[in-house]
DNA sequence: TTTATATTTAAATATTTGTTTAACTATTTA
DNA sequence: TAAATAGTTAAACAAATATTTAAATATAAA
C-alpha cells in the first residue's frame, strides 16, 4: 500500500499516468514528454509497476506501458472511508 | 497539489487522517495513539494543514484539529479522470 | 555478423524527509 | 506569582529520493 502513495507522490510520475490516459505508450515516447534523461523516466516507470498503477508488455524492442487497475484501486479503497465522511461525490470506479 | 500528495504518502499521517474520522481530537490525543515523540507528531500535523488536509482551532490551551475537506477535494480530483478511463469500454482488438 | 535502436541497470551525488532531544510559548492551576 | 500542562519550534542527523552519466542487455536492421 506505501509504495502506491509514494508512487503518486512526484509529479512526474503523476504526468506519466496522465498521459497514459491516451493510451499504451512505449517507453521512449513516454520520456520525449519530458525534459529529463531516460533512465530517470525509466526509473518512474519502475517505481509505477510496482505500485501497480501501470503495467508493461514487450513488442519486439519496443515496452508498451498501460494504465493498471490495481494500483488506483488501492487508492480508491483508501479514499472510500473520507468521501462518506465528507459526502463527497463517489468516484465511479467499477470494483 | 504537491503538498497534498505529499502529506498523504507517510503512514503516520495517514493514520492521523484515518483516526480524525472519528471526530474531532486534541494535539495530545493524538499524540498518543502513536509510539512516537509529541515534535515528531506536531510536525505531521503541521504538514497536513499545510495540506489543508486539517484544520485546527485553539480551546483553550488545547489544540483541537478536524478533517478539512478541502484537501480531499483536491484529491478527487485528481483522481477523478482515471475513474473516468477505467470506466471506458474494454480495449478492442486490434485489426 | 556488425551496427543501430530501445530501454534498463548501476554508481554516484545532492536534496528532501522523518525522527529525536532541547528549548520555547501560551495557558491553566495552586 | 510560581509551577504544571499542552503544544510548537529549532537544531542535528540518518535514511530515503530523484537525478545524472556511463555501462549493460536485448532486439532489429544492414
Amino acid at each position: 500500500m506505501d509504495i502506491v502513495f509514494k508512487a503518486i507522490n512526484d509529479p512526474t510520475r503523476r504526468e506519466i499516468l496522465r498521459f497514459l490516459t491516451h493510451g499504451p505508450q512505449n517507453a521512449g515516447t513516454i520520456a520525449q514528454q519530458f525534459n529529463m534523461s531516460k533512465p530517470s523516466i525509466s526509473h518512474h516507470l519502475d517505481l509505477l509497476k510496482q505500485a501497480q498503477l501501470v503495467d508493461f508488455s514487450k513488442k519486439g524492442q519496443f515496452l508498451v506501458y498501460t494504465l493498471n487497475k490495481s494500483g488506483f484501486e488501492t487508492i480508491h479503497t483508501w479514499f472510500q472511508p473520507f468521501t462518506l465522511f465528507f459526502e463527497l461525490p463517489k468516484p465511479k470506479i467499477r470494483l
